[in-house]
DNA sequence: CTGAAAGCGCTAACAC
DNA sequence: GTGTTAGCGCTTTCAG
């Protein structure tokens, strides 16, 4: 079954070198040969074979693509991007689930090098120096995420978390809101610090109380707890920014299970873009961290270090976005609540 | 940097054939040269060029698993148990999207057919004649979802749609509901056939009405308008089940926007437990596909075959199961409403 | 129990 | 514009 180049060289009548050559556009052919080669490749069904390839190349063309887990809804995304690029580029993305498991994250590693991978993004949240150092010292092209450093073989994606924050106030400020609360992560989390100084630093350039930020933990119940406490005194917030999607589901728990007193248009804002699709409440503003983008990004930098043969590696700066639905709402002494319930195209995968 | 075979051979002063066989287990060796084999291996940080292997032994430690889109809640979970079942044998997964196109799909399958793949997994929705075919010609273990057929290198998983219906019924039923409405998907499709059946067969026997069975389309905007339907008359089900997850999450949406009237304790089911983590309402009880055990399986159908040098296919049938949560609710005039909102350890991915 | 050597299918000089 | 051929690093007979 498996034709080799050897058969199509003998069906066209030509050299294996040719065929080689036409397939991989690596010296011109005439058109005549370069067609009767195309024949006999095409009659027999002749795919190469790219372990012989790879091998003598010294290179394959998969490419490897670390993540935490593909079935944490921050990688999907990034994954079908990253994918796509390589797709459009003639290689492949091998995907890989570390699992939050720096064992299983550096035997996945030592796996890529085995494959002859030139080049591997990882994209987990935690980053083991073993990893960065093995993969550097044998020169595969690598990207990673918020690692901090740059160099040789080593690009780096930064996430601006800032710009969503700074978005999302000035959008409920826009609105007419005037107490705006955030709900925070751990502040050990880079983050997390980041976010909340934005939230900070924001509200104070708008003329807001920067004092209505809490720190929960990044967690459903941390932000079910933390809206509890802020809906509890007597003049609450008319929105809440949640430091992260987790932490706005529970927010969204707390506000809407009826045990509690809620402005009756509290507007609950969340960071990620995580499954707020599937709510039916008016709590649909989000700053979202444009994971699509990261994918491509992530796989730009490794192509443009693979075509720099110095492996020059730089810094990609990705802006987090505020993405508005139709159901965000002004506070209730604003304008008129606007429509609420089933979107016309529900973004529901 | 690419410690190859041959140096590992020089400094364990060794040939390269027992370098082979220890690594491979594929010969007794005596113990002490063993070790100085690993212990060579070990310093030299030496890793095995896949490329090479594959080459010489024709065939690669790849697997390739064509899903329809990372994307879709349906496939990461499989993915995922896939991924772990060949990492747990050595080998790699190699995920490809096929973006729901015949035509990226058969290219995909080329590809892998490139990399000297010996099986592959096809669970896409819909499965290209020519795929089959061009695996099969290659004689590549190929593992199916739903194809309804089996051979030679061809096994097939079967995802039985109808324990969960009946589990379903079986549930609400004993909760004490006496009408309950079924709202299916578009018959042409399999799986929404057959769904509705066993609600049919299911319902008759349980002494239900059988014929509160409604055809929608596997939409949200389906399941909200078919909602809307059901409620709308003197005496409405007190419990819905939903065709799919879409369906549901359209039920829910109308059923809890406030802007018709709802029983009480209306309870909501649905199908493929997909997003329903989300959701605040009552509506938790779920029969779902069970996704990792597909992707288990799918591996294992491959492997099974691999080691058979018949490639016997053969079939296998996963039953869908019930997924209770802790917030079903019996018909208003039944017992005390149980507690709803957050779980103690929220399912959020 | 171990080694020598013939490939695996392809790429990339190097010739012509 | 085309052909010859020496590897790429490994597996796997076949001898010892």
């Amino acid at each position: 079954m498996g034709a080799s180049i050897k058969d199509v060289a003998a069906k066209a009548g030509v050299s294996i070198a040719t065929v080689s050559h036409v397939l991989n556009g690596t010296r011109i052919t005439s058109q005549p040969t370069r067609e009767r080669v195309l024949a006999a490749i095409r009659e027999l069904g002749y795919s190469q074979n790219q372990s012989a390839r790879n091998l003598a190349r010294g290179r394959s063309t998969l490419l490897g693509l670390l993540i935490s887990d593909v079935r944490n809804p921050f990688f999907p995304d990034i994954t079908a991007a990253f994918q796509d690029q390589a797709l459009a580029h003639e290689m492949d993305a091998l995907v890989m689930n570390t699992n939050y498991d720096p064992h299983r994250t550096l035997n996945s590693v030592r796996r890529l090098l085995g494959l002859q991978v030139p080049g591997v993004a990882i994209l987990t949240s935690q980053i083991d120096p073993a990893v960065i150092d093995m993969l550097a010292r044998h020169r595969i092209a690598a990207v990673y995420l918020d690692l901090g450093r740059v160099d040789k073989s080593i690009s780096n994606i930064v996430i601006e978390y800032e710009t969503g924050i700074v978005l999302m106030l000035e959008h409920l400020s826009q609105l007419g809101h005037r107490r705006i609360a955030y709900i925070g992560g751990p502040l050990h989390l880079n983050s997390a610090q980041r976010r909340k100084n934005a939230f900070i630093e924001t509200a104070a350039r708008l003329g807001l109380d920067p004092s209505l930020a809490l720190d929960a933990d990044f967690t459903v119940k941390g932000g079910y707890f933390a809206c509890s406490k802020l809906l509890s005194v007597p003049q609450p917030p008319t929105a809440i920014v949640a430091g992260n999607d987790l932490t706005a589901i529970g927010v969204l728990h707390r506000a809407y299970d009826g045990k509690i007193r809620v402005p009756e248009d509290l507007s609950v804002t969340g960071f990620d873009d995580i499954l707020f699709a599937e709510y039916t409440q008016p709590a649909l503003t989000t700053a979202s961290i444009p994971r699509a983008e990261i994918g491509r990004v992530a796989f730009q930098a490794i192509w443009t270090m693979l075509s720099d043969p110095e492996l020059a590696g730089r810094e990609y700066r990705v802006p987090t976005r505020l993405v508005v639905r139709e159901s965000t709402v002004p506070p209730a002494n604003g304008r008129e609540r606007s429509h609420h319930g089933i979107q016309s195209e529900p973004s529901v995968r």
